[in-house]
DNA sequence: TCTCTTTGGTCTGTTGATCGAACCAGAAGG
DNA sequence: CCTTCTGGTTCGATCAACAGACCAAAGAGA
């Protein structure tokens, strides 16, 4: 762990998560990562980040067991099931960013859809206001929201997400 | 907003919230004001941070409308209804660390007590494991669970937290 | 197979954030 | 009024982030 990323005296959970995700851009990347990006260059191209950053935060999620990189040469990165157990605070952040910045016109929503047919919109507890179960992410299909602003950027990964897509499924950005 | 700290142009709710809270112990002072600690001398005595940096974190919470200076000169810090809607995220890394690294022994639990009686504890999805609500901070009462380490620190804080303690209630340090 | 382009990085100099320690003004207590 | 404590500010040193140049290996096309 590197230097200032730690807070070695502090014995608690919220703590030992920052350790692990509570670096500048590391929860975009797994934002990004549930979104369905799984390359260098796509993560490069969605957030604006330096490329020696991105380099160490890919390596440090996957030394703490988050990510697994798949195949020599240009990999892919994908999420492992530790990752996976983010989502309810990943969905929480979101819920409760754009309530503060943007209330009533989220950026982006989130469905409950099940086997092929849309159940329900998210509610703030991660909970579909339908049937009231806390769907698992591969259940989950994302849209843009009326709070969306579609001219900030006009990367491939941005445009791929203006169509609703559901969390884990591989990003088409070509 | 300090230079290096936001995400201007990501068009997402969880850059919106980590523009807010997403500092380096921007986290861990909110996670104390939930434990009650009030004022500037205890998050020093409790969190190892520099003045400096606790003064920039203190100035930017209260003028990002997520705590209130209560007086004039020795002033204490209160948690605003935004900064406790934060509770959910909050509780959720705190479980999510907890599992990632002390397995089956949380480091400490919150139980929800209903009028003076305990109701039952806290799952990971935040609700009470007895009766399926998700109850408020204010009906929360936190102690350390098995997985605490009682001889890390010995300042007046962590000796308070040794007791059963209801969250949002001022700590008594001296 | 050979060449060309793209991908996935590394390296470098500069700027900004964090740190520990010393210092200090105003409030509280006597 | 005097003393102590609280809640900061200031300073120099160290550490991390950034933009941009550079580069080796993978993949695509001829």
């Amino acid at each position: 762990m590197a230097l200032g990323t730690d807070y070695p005296r502090q014995d608690c959970g919220i703590a030992r998560s920052l350790e692990v995700v509570g670096e500048r851009w590391t929860l975009l990347i797994l934002r990004d990562c549930f979104l369905g990006v799984r390359r260098f260059s796509d993560f490069e191209a969605h957030l604006d980040i330096s490329k020696a950053v991105l380099t160490a935060r890919l390596e440090a999620l996957v030394s703490a067991g988050l990510l697994t990189r798949v195949g020599r040469g240009h990999a892919s990165y994908e999420l492992t099931p530790e990752a996976i157990d983010l989502w309810p605070v990943l969905h929480g952040l979101a819920q409760w960013g754009d309530r503060l910045t943007s209330p009533g016109r989220p950026r982006r929503t989130f469905h409950h859809v099940g086997h092929g047919a849309e159940c329900g919109l998210l509610g703030g507890d991660g909970r579909c206001t339908a049937c009231g179960t806390a769907p698992l992410p591969s259940d989950i299909e994302t849209r843009p929201g009326p709070g969306a602003d579609p001219t900030l950027r006009d990367d491939p990964v941005s445009r791929a997400l203006r169509a609703p897509h559901r969390l884990l499924e591989p990003l088409v950005t070509r």
